[in-house]
DNA sequence: TTAGGGTTAG
């Protein structure tokens, strides 16, 4: 059970012991069944308990704490029909373990049916009753039940303050959570490290640093730090985007734990520093510290958007030397790793290796078909995993939908839209109609998106009109694109992804006064966009290029190796360079110097000069790739016969003999 | 005999 101390040895001598001390039977046996417990030997406690004749309610309770405490909740709710068999009715203590267990398994009729039994013997007033009543409620994600509860309870301790603090914060409701804490404060209520820790997740839903760190010196000030608050608020300064914040913490905390080190790992991975979190998990196991399968499933996210191949081999061979379980997240991590770094073959392997798939393994592996512009194979794999009989969600179907879309299946995509919504009752979300208006749009049908759009249940949000605005581009579908640009600009002021996408309609227009004056206000509104890159892995190093860069140590030779490669392109290839995806007021010479620089053709020259002749390259790049870099890529492939994988923003692309997977449509 | 905490997956 994850918190707990680890269990102690069982001692013989102890059970002796307590034998042969002079108390009653019952006394004695119940003393045993603690012992037990805390040892989290379960079954020599429920032996223990079939030997007391004369069982009281406290050998009757001891039991079923011993099945909550060792995390055997549905075997705790079993027991109750036993203990009714056995004459004996729940009281206080019995509700408490019930409740955590009900909790635990979120099993909310359940846990209404304890509710009412508790206030029909009155024992809701209970302080303890109460508060695990609420957080049975939370955990059940109804905490409007848990607020009720909380405000009929007439003594609160500070565990009840706690509790519906993290009600509240967990529920999105961070301001109340606040108000909350700080009724609490007013209260005179007792501060401990877990009402900080209780308090400081409503600032990872705020995505303020500033209450972080006010909540970190009251901590410091008020001596409440321990291992877990600490590892919480390296956390949150992490989903703050306070890298430096966390990496202070991490340096300071002394005992660290796996916790520690996954939380920075995660930290690394989620601000996009992925060589840095590689690095700290390799670090890691320089210590005493020994990754568990949650380090391992965050490397592996870390090493999938990295799309480092080998290093993703390493941590499925670390996986397999240390006889890691091929089942639930880790699994499934290491299909989207695999597929993430562009390995289709591994990815199949590994998910037709697992015994159990559940959900989320076929989602990953619908998911990677898609992204790998295999439409027909993903639905395929949808319809395999219906037979087996697990049900999809609003992720697979999100996933399927994906596929759809990349690989240009539009009936399929409105039938599958359909069938979530009359089939398995599931409301798509904004996600699942953008990818509805993605496949319409960029199949050429931007007037039935616009349409599609109109009729949805839901008040369209920027990532329907994104969808849109970017097919627009595509079929020069100019005037509809103003529409979409201007509600994408409207409900998402604060992305500057999306004012360079407008800026370049203008730019394509021919508009320029317009699209400077929208890239303008990237600056304007103090907004940073990333600089497009691209990187590939050559040997155990990943190496990174931004458009025009010279700072890689072989520069020279790379820039020589691309002017090479664009000349035989050129000569043997006929390719000629178009201009129009250079979305510069310049000349035609420097726009077409502009596409000789982009970073993914500097990855492809390392990558010819770095690898002996035939072996595939693959490249990832942050952004989408260019329709020029698209061709030039075909061409490479064929005149070089290189297998060329390339990752971008959106999915993969498999350039062999001059022709690419995605068939041109992406 | 009884309650509340941290890192992870599609």
């Amino acid at each position: 059970m994850q918190g707990r101390q680890p269990a102690a040895s069982p001692s013989t001598a102890l059970h002796a012991a307590i034998l042969k001390c002079g108390s009653e039977v019952n006394i004695q046996h119940n003393a045993l069944l603690v012992m037990y417990t805390k040892c989290g030997h379960v079954y020599s406690a429920l032996r223990v308990f079939r030997e007391i004749n004369e069982k009281d309610y406290i050998s009757w309770n001891s039991m079923l704490s011993c099945y909550v405490q060792n995390s055997l909740y549905a075997e705790a709710i079993k027991f109750i029909a036993e203990m009714f068999q056995g004459g004996f009715q729940p009281d206080n203590a019995c509700i408490v373990s019930l409740c955590s267990a009900v909790g635990h398994l979120g099993w909310l009729i359940n846990g209404r049916e304890v509710h009412a039994y508790a206030i029909k013997k009155l024992l809701d007033t209970d302080t303890q009753v109460g508060n695990t009543l609420m957080d049975m409620y939370m955990k059940c994600q109804y905490t409007e039940y848990s607020t009720h509860v909380f405000e009929r309870m007439r003594i609160k301790d500070h565990i009840s303050w706690t509790t519906i603090i993290t009600c509240y914060a967990r529920s999105s409701q961070h301001f109340e959570a606040l108000e909350k804490f700080r009724e609490a404060r007013k209260e005179g209520i007792k501060v401990d490290p877990m009402m900080i820790g209780s308090i400081i997740e409503a600032c990872s839903g705020l995505k303020t640093s500033l209450l972080a760190k006010q909540l970190h010196s009251f901590a410091i000030r008020n001596d409440l730090l321990d291992l877990v608050l600490k590892n919480r608020i390296l956390d949150i300064y992490g989903q703050c985007g306070e890298v430096y914040h966390s990496l202070r913490m991490f340096e300071t905390v002394e005992e660290k734990d796996i916790v520690t080190w996954t939380s920075m790992i995660n930290c690394y991975a989620n601000s996009g520093l992925l060589n840095e979190a590689v690095a700290l998990f390799a670090e890691m196991q320089n210590t005493d510290i020994q990754p568990d399968s949650v380090a391992l499933v965050s490397i592996l996210g870390a090493v999938a958007d990295l799309s480092s191949l080998a290093k993703g081999k390493e941590v499925h061979g670390f996986l397999i030397r240390r006889n890691f379980l091929m089942e639930g997240a880790t699994v499934s991590s290491l299909v989207d790793m695999y597929s993430g770094c562009g390995s289709m073959s591994n990815a199949l392997k590994v998910f037709n290796g697992a015994k159990c798939k559940d959900v989320v393994l076929w989602t990953a592996m619908i998911n990677a078909a898609g992204m790998h512009g295999y439409g027909k194979q993903a639905i395929d794999l949808f319809k395999r995993m219906v037979e087996t009989g697990v049900a999809p969600d609003h992720v697979s179907f999100l996933a399927l939908l994906y596929a759809c879309s990349h690989s240009k299946l539009v009936d399929e995509g409105k039938c599958y839209l359909d069938m979530m919504e009359t089939m398995y009752r599931l409301e798509p979300w904004q996600e699942h109609y953008a990818c509805v208006v993605d496949l319409l749009g960029r199949s050429g049908k931007t007037e039935d998106a616009y349409e599609f759009i109109k009729s949805m249940p839901l008040e369209p949000k920027s990532v329907v009109w994104c969808a849109l605005l970017g097919a627009c581009r595509i079929h020069k579908t100019h005037e509809l694109a103003m529409v979409a640009a201007d509600k994408l600009l409207e409900l998402e002021p604060d992305n500057p992804g999306n004012y360079v996408l407008v800026s370049n309609i203008f730019a394509e227009m021919g508009k320029w006064s317009n699209a400077k004056e929208v890239k303008a206000k990237i600056s304007e509104r103090g907004l940073r966009k990333d600089p497009a890159c691209s990187w590939i892995e050559i040997g155990n190093n990943v190496h990174t290029f931004t458009a025009r860069d010279h700072t890689h140590r072989d520069a020279e030779r790379i820039h020589l190796k691309l002017a090479e490669i664009t000349e035989k392109l050129r000569k043997e290839g006929g390719y000629i360079e178009d201009t129009r995806f250079v979305l510069h007021d310049v000349s035609e010479e420097e726009k077409v110097d502009v596409l000789h620089r982009h970073s993914e053709r500097l990855a492809i020259a390392f990558g010819l000069i770095s690898t002996h002749p035939g072996t595939p390259l693959r490249i990832t790049k942050n952004l989408r790739v260019c329709g020029d870099c698209h061709e030039f890529t075909k061409l490479a492939s064929k005149l070089f016969e290189r297998e060329i994988v390339v990752r971008d923003a959106n999915r993969f692309h498999h350039f062999r003999a001059g022709s690419c997977s995605c068939g041109d449509f992406w």
